[in-house]
DNA sequence: CGATTGTATATTGTATACAGTATTCAATGT
DNA sequence: ACATTGAATACTGTATACAATATACAATCG
């Protein structure tokens, strides 16, 4: 079981995942300090682990430090947002072109799997499955890439998605373009087209994009509104 | 002056630093336990600065952590470098890009001020005045981006080639290469051509991988000849 | 002689105590 | 009534003490 592999995690790191769960699904909302005392009095640890975690969360841009004062959960604004994005589109494009050079056929076969996978997912209608499958899907082609680096920084951006990602999903109307996508860039990769797949890839991401602005600037209206 | 600004950082932003400068320097060698007690000592504070510098540097790649026994300095291999190179020629590209779109006059002027800042500065011969208008020439380059997560991640990637920068600069065979890729890159730029510009960086950023990683290769050579 | 186990030591992991500073609120003076 | 100042408070920043564990070396057993 998973939680008796965290008994043997540093607390730092079992804080550190504890503390960016509860921001990404919402627990700790933006703008919200995160006191030391406080939390460590509620995981039931000493402050000091309490204080690494902060600074791992602060390098991954979830929280902001303000001198003196600590740390609170970062804000998400939609130029935050696009500035994400736009890197995110360029290393996704930098990864389909590169699995389209170093993709082994037994990952191909591995990808149209994945494809057909989220294809059933879809059908399923389980938003949980669909997510995940997903996932799995997209991890085909980054490990493809044969750069570690790569994928660290792509996870890395694709964490600050993660609070819009169910959102997005949760929008069936776009289910079938999402099949579609993943269709076209399986097939892209699987012909070793870089052009195609970066094409591809652009597409996809630049929809979730769309997707994920417009839910932003209808929050920040509820927020004006309020 | 800078250190008396320093006095009003945290600690451990100091250690940081400091950490950080004898690593790229080559003062503290790849391999070598970064032992928290001694490092304590030796700079004049206590652990709890020492370790949250540490996590820091093991975010940036500097270090890495095994558990139980502490930091030590991460090696650079050819293959991690190589793929540093692959993200940071993406991520440059799209600089560039971004920059053709939203540069304003004021910012290209003040980029070809800095593009013949580093041709005088070439002709002085001063390694140091040189590599500090290169950073400059690119600074501007960054900032017209108007993406402040693509500057971050940039500057990190760039971290990770600082070891070898002086070296790359060091061969004055070069030089005159780099006048002209900079100049392609600065009228491209100015013409806001996009596409001309991303082929200009891509040059630019291949020849500084060519040297880096053929330097690479002669220090592995020579460690394995000891 | 080799292997295995035990113990000492060094080092990290965690908790807590202490210091310094920013914030808040009330009191006083204008 | 408003501004300004000062003290109380609450929090972060730093240091240190304590616990747990890994490593190295030695002693003992097969």
């Amino acid at each position: 079981m998973q939680t008796d592999l965290d008994a043997f995690l540093p607390l730092r790191d079992v804080v550190f995942k504890t503390l960016r769960q509860a921001i990404l699904t919402g627990e700790l909302k933006p703008g919200e300090r995160l006191m030391e005392i406080h939390l460590a009095e509620k995981l039931g640890v000493s402050r000091t682990p309490i204080r690494e975690a902060i600074r791992q969360l602060e390098l991954e841009g979830l929280v902001v430090m303000i001198p003196r004062r600590g740390a609170q959960v970062a804000h998400i604004t939609e130029k935050s947002m696009s500035d994400v994005l736009e890197v995110r589109l360029a290393l996704d494009e930098l990864a389909v072109e590169l699995a389209c050079e170093r993709i082994t056929d037994e990952e191909i076969e591995a990808l149209r799997e994945a494809c057909a996978a989220f294809e059933e997912a879809v059908s399923s209608s389980d938003i949980h499955k669909i997510t995940s499958a997903d996932v799995s899907f997209h991890d085909i082609i980054f490990k493809a890439s044969r750069n570690n680096r790569l994928v660290q920084m792509v996870n890395n951006l694709a964490e600050q998605m993660y609070r819009y990602r169910f959102e997005y999903i949760k929008d069936d109307s776009g289910w079938n373009s999402l099949i579609t996508e993943h269709r076209m860039i399986t097939d892209a990769i699987a012909m070793r087209d870089a052009g195609l797949a970066g094409r591809a890839i652009h597409v996809h991401i630049k929809n979730q994009e769309n997707s994920i602005i417009r839910t932003i600037r209808r929050e920040e209206k509820e927020r004006l509104e309020k």
